[in-house]
DNA sequence: GATGTAAGTGAAAATGTTTTTCATTTGAAA
DNA sequence: TTTCAAATGAAAAACATTTTCACTTACATC
């Protein structure tokens, strides 16, 4: 996974201000290891800057995502949340029923079926996401 | 696919009202062959009986979507859309990043995979999705 | 057919999320 | 420092979705 610092670096080599907002969105998300919505990262981010406003952290998202540096993803409840990017490229989703637990998985082989569906339907593929939805160990346990 | 008039037995069947509404809705769905986010249904419902409520809209999708008979996935701009289930049990999506065309696809061959993540992660998986994501043929020598 | 009743509906309000607007602030280059 | 475009925050707007509640209707029963 990239650093908090790494982005940072990144961020000012191709001209994108280093503000206190964006470290401490930055620093909220690389700490955290689960998918936050933006209000959660909003509550993070006002401990390390209180004065920090909601605006800016749909846009640092925004930025964020853009650029590569952390990856969206779309709920059941239709709101999006956000996590860092592992250093893999891309990486999958394991979502528990029961607890929404989001457990990842970067090894998936789908070049043959991407492949397969490229030539069938004339696309040029350019990436793909798979999840799972199931129940996990604990959940499973409890009734 | 199901069609509307299979789907008002099994409505009736296990107790629920055969309204109007009801009625132009699942003609809308079934007549549609692309996803529809609620607002879409409401407008093409509407031409079929024309009091209806974007309420009812809204209720009647869950209602279809929790029996099975249609499915819902959410798309980038966080807002969901809505198309009748194939009878193959599910289906998966391949989008067009630039003109947003949905493509349907049914055979996917996860097993292996869903097995191996599910041993590794000690989850009982329940289901699976799968999204490519690319260009189509036409966007493609657009530019 | 008429009637009773619970399920279903529509309008309006409430809720919650995301975006826009715009005046003000600030990072960083000169 | 000074300068200025980029970034920000507050407030309002724009949407999508849900809740509430009084009214309507499908349909089982008479």
């Amino acid at each position: 996974m990239v650093s908090s610092k790494e982005i940072i670096d990144i961020l000012k080599l191709r001209g994108y201000k280093l503000t206190r907002q964006r470290r401490a969105i930055l620093d909220t998300i690389t700490r955290s290891h689960s998918h936050l919505v933006p209000a959660e990262v909003y509550e993070k981010a006002k401990k390390r800057y209180p004065g920090i406003g909601l605006v800016t952290i749909y846009r640092t998202l925004e930025l964020l995502a853009r650029l590569g540096f952390i990856c969206e993803m779309h709920s059941d409840n239709s709101c999006r949340s956000y996590m860092m990017r592992r250093s893999t490229g891309h990486h999958h989703h394991l979502l528990c029923s029961s607890c929404h637990r989001v457990v990842d998985f970067t090894d998936c082989d789908l070049r043959q079926m991407e492949e397969r569906i490229a030539r069938q339907t004339d696309f040029k593929i350019d990436s793909h996401l798979v999840e799972f939805v199931g129940r996990c160990h604990d959940c499973r346990l409890k009734n």
